[in-house]
DNA sequence: TGCAAGTTTGCACAGAGTGCAAGAATGTAA
DNA sequence: TTACATTCTTGCACTCTGTGCAAACTTGCA
């Protein structure tokens, strides 16, 4: 509960209101003008700080636009993940993991929105979403190694395989997550973020099941 | 042959100069002091040209490091992978449609292998390079539907289901063309890209064919 | 030779981003 | 309440990026 407004001193209240109100007035304003006609000065000014304080929150005008990095995964999920055995694989185990963090989205419901319009809307910014996802990225693939050390013993004297692997499967994830955001935010179908990587999840197995080519898992 | 730099009036020839001698500066420099130790004023000295000039060929610093998008596919690979048939899978016969499309690597060798090593050690670069990948990205997409329509004929009539499984498709495949380039770049095994890109490909294979959920290709 | 078209450059300017130091607000403990 | 430490905000000066414009120069071509 790191974010929890009501706890904490009263300094730590104002910093994340400051932070949010910075970021209302960017979103605001580039959704309102587009995002090159809008200068931090004017972000500033609408949240009531000094230009030379915008930057002692984002380092760029972009980055009060994109928002943090997710949230890191939920520690008991991730045991959960990690010890599933090795009947079920480990690309697909991932669904569900990365659903449920999904749920608990952190921020103002209008914030999200406007922030996904802004994304799809701006290609650049996406992009830098997705560097964003750099350290998560990255914690996930520690995860997928743990998860393969225990269901192939034999792999995991291959340090360098290991990761290797553990790598593809991330990335694949990734790619999954991607698609899944960008067909949510098209407006197909469900409500739900997590409902909707499932699907993606499912088509994956379904593209991945035609034409395979014969061949056997090797140790 | 749009690049021939044998060819055409002396205008594009030193067009074409002015070009790589900039991208030759930036990249020296930036090796020699890093990222942020180097500004447009000292790489526009070193090529030669006033910055302005720096300005006329590229839009940023960045973008004179990263260098162009890679080229648009071969035209007769592109026939043959559109009517490959439904035998073999969509997403795996792109594997050796982008192995060929990246032997033919444009510019100097060691502009490369320099840009190579930058856009490891710098993870922002590299996020850039992604995002000029961008129209690449579309264009598959769009080629893979055409396969589709050919091998699916009941899919082609749900024109957005057909876009939808064609974006996961070529979402993936990129996520095996980055596993393949991280890969090949830690000093991986083979001397050409296009050997360790269908190893990548392989592997995804290995992964997705463990633990296989129990479902029928539907129509 | 001379004109059209393309290229380079300098100049002026707006905006991004940073280091620094003064001053304001908050936390804390007597 | 007071006094003192810590943290936050702000203004200022400065460097760097990136763009519009117009003058000067180069190349293409008849």
């Amino acid at each position: 509960m790191s974010l929890d407004a009501g706890t904490r001193g009263l300094r730590e209240r104002k910093r994340l209101a400051t932070r949010r109100s910075i970021e209302r007035s960017a979103l605001a304003l580039v959704a309102e003008r587009g995002l090159d006609k809008v200068t931090v000065d004017e972000i500033s000014h609408r949240a009531d700080v000094s230009p030379r304080t915008f930057f002692n929150y984002f380092a760029s005008k972009e980055s009060a636009l994109v928002g943090d990095a997710p949230e890191l995964l939920d520690e008991a999920a991730v045991e959960e993940y990690i010890s599933a055995g090795p009947g079920e694989s480990a690309l697909r185990g991932l669904g569900p993991l990365i659903a449920r963090a999904t749920e608990s989205d952190s921020g103002e419901i209008e914030t999200q929105q406007l922030r996904r319009t802004l994304l799809k809307q701006y290609p650049e910014l996406f992009a830098r979403r997705m560097f964003a996802m750099k350290t998560f990225e990255e914690h996930l693939v520690t995860v997928v190694e743990a998860r393969l050390r225990r269901d192939e013993p034999a792999l995991a004297e291959d340090e360098a395989a290991l990761t290797t692997k553990a790598r593809l499967i991330t990335l694949v994830v990734f790619a999954v997550v991607r698609h899944a955001w960008t067909s949510w935010n098209d407006g197909d179908n469900p409500r739900l973020f997590g409902e909707r990587l499932l699907q993606s999840f499912h088509q994956l197995d379904e593209i991945m099941a035609t034409g395979v080519p014969l061949h056997r898992a090797t140790a």
